[in-house]
DNA sequence: CTAATAGTGTCTATCAGACATTATTAT
DNA sequence: ATAATAATGTCTGATAGACACTATTAG
C-alpha cells in the first residue's frame, strides 16, 4: 500500500548472486570494492536502482548485470529483499538480491583483478550482508536443483545427458546415479534430441538434446539433496 | 552493493497477505481504502516504512499488522517484492510482500466494514497489482503446504489429527487419504502427544497433538497437489 | 441400537537406488 | 586390444494411494 509522503525512503539497491559452471566446479561471481564503506573487500555485483531508467527493479539488475559482466539472456529469479538500519554503515538500507544462472562462455569481463570467479566452497569474506545472501542463495540453488530443471541454464542450448548429470551434481554437490539418472530426467519429457551427436576422444558418441518448452518444475526428485 | 545519492530513492512500503482458516475454508484478510489512489477498492494490509521506527522492513509488517489486525506471534515469510514505475499512479514505488499464516481466533480486528475476510476462490478486484501478489501468495501456499508443516500454522498450539488433515485440505484445496496422511505425518515424527484428549459430541474422543520442535520441512510429500 | 469421527490393517502399482551389462568411438 | 564414456537392462526395497475394517463415544 504505497502512502504518503512525510516518511524519506531507504536507499533501494539491487544485488546478484551470479552462479556459473566452470571445470565442473559451482562459482560464483564477484566484485571487488574500490570505495568506502568495505574498500578493497569483495562484494556481489550490484548498484542502485535508476528510477527514470529502468522499469523495475528486474530491469534495473539487468542493466548492471550487463555493464558489469557483460552478459545478457540468462535465467534471473528474484531471491528476496535485505533491508534494515544495520547492513550498511551509511544507514538504513535495502537491497533487491537476484540469482543468476550463467553459462560460462555468456560471461566476458575484463580480468584486471576488480572481477572475479570464485569457487562457492572457498569464498573470502564479503561485504554487507551479502555473506548471508549468498547462503541463501546456494540453499535455494539446491533446493530447486532437486525438483526443476534449473541446472539446464548453465549449458548451451544443445548439451548431452553427461553435460546435464555433471550440471545437477555441480548444484547439489553429490554425485548421482547414472542410470537413473537418465530414466528420470527423459521420463520427465522435457528434452527432445537434436538428432546430431557430439563426438570426443576414444569414446562413444552422445546424443545432443535441447530443452523442449518453457516447463521447468518437476513432479519427480532428481537428486538425493538429504534423506 | 548500497551507493551514491545522486538517484531519488523509490517509496518504499511493506504488504501482506494474512492467511486464515475459517469454516474450513482458506480466507484471506482486506482492507478497503479510504483514499485516493483506488479510493473503496480492496486491498492488501500495509504501509509505509518507517526509517526512525522500525529496524527492519519485517519490523515494520508486523508493527502494521498488530495495529489493523491486532495480532502478533504468527508465522510471517517474505513473498517477494513488486516495483516498478506503473503499478502505483503517483509513479515509480517498491513493496516488499509478506505472507502470514494466523488462527481465526488471534485475529481481532474492529467489524466496521473498512476489514473483512474474504473467502480466496471468490476475491474481489484488488487495487494496484495486489491481484498479482495474492496469486503468487496462494502459489507459494499450496506449494509449501505439500512438503511442509506450514499448515499446521492455522492451528492452535494442541490439535487433534483430523484437525490437521483439514488444515492442509484447505490449503490444497483438495480431500486428502484418511489413513494415508495420518500415516505419513506420524513417520514425519513431527508430532508428540499432549496425553489429553478432545471430546465431541457423539464421536469417539480424538487424541490431542502438539508440533514438536522447530523443523518443518518435510522429504515427503503429503498431498498430490499435482501428478 | 445409530451416527459420527478416530484410528488400524492390508494390498498393489510404482519407482528410486544399486548394480551389471552392452555399445561405440579413437588410438 | 584398450580406454573412455554412452546407453540399456534388471532386481529389490520402500511407499503412496486406495480401500476395508475396527474402536469409542453421545444420545
Amino acid at each position: 500500500m504505497p502512502a504518503s509522503n512525510s516518511y524519506p525512503s531507504p536507499l533501494a539497491t539491487v544485488d546478484a548472486v551470479v552462479f556459473t559452471l566452470e571445470d565442473d566446479q559451482l562459482k560464483l561471481l564477484l566484485h571487488r570494492r574500490p570505495n568506502d564503506p568495505y574498500a578493497d573487500r569483495w562484494a556481489l555485483p550490484g548498484g542502485v536502482i535508476h528510477v527514470d531508467e529502468d522499469r523495475d527493479a528486474e530491469d534495473a539488475i539487468r542493466r548492471i548485470l550487463t555493464d558489469k559482466a557483460g552478459t545478457s539472456g540468462f535465467y534471473l529469479e528474484q531471491l528476496g529483499t535485505y533491508s534494515g538500519r544495520e547492513r550498511d554503515p551509511r544507514g538504513w538500507s535495502l537491497s533487491i538480491a537476484y540469482m543468476a544462472l550463467v553459462p560460462r562462455e555468456k560471461l566476458d569481463f575484463l580480468d584486471d583483478g576488480t572481477i572475479s570467479l570464485e569457487n562457492v566452497s572457498s569464498l573470502p569474506r564479503l561485504a554487507f550482508d551479502h555473506d548471508r545472501i549468498v547462503g541463501d542463495a546456494v540453499s535455494r540453488l539446491r533446493g530447486k536443483g532437486s525438483y526443476s530443471s534449473l541446472p539446464a541454464s548453465f549449458l548451451d542450448a544443445e548439451f548431452t545427458l553427461g553435460d546435464l548429470q555433471k550440471a545437477y551434481e555441480a548444484v547439489l554437490g553429490a554425485p548421482l546415479d547414472h542410470s537413473s539418472f537418465r530414466r528420470k530426467v527423459l521420463a520427465l519429457d522435457l528434452l527432445e534430441e537434436t538428432g546430431a551427436y557430439r563426438r570426443g576422444a576414444r569414446m562413444r558418441p552422445a546424443k545432443l538434446f535441447r530443452l523442449k518448452s518453457g516447463i521447468s518444475t518437476f513432479n519427480r526428485t532428481l537428486g538425493a539433496p538429504e534423506g
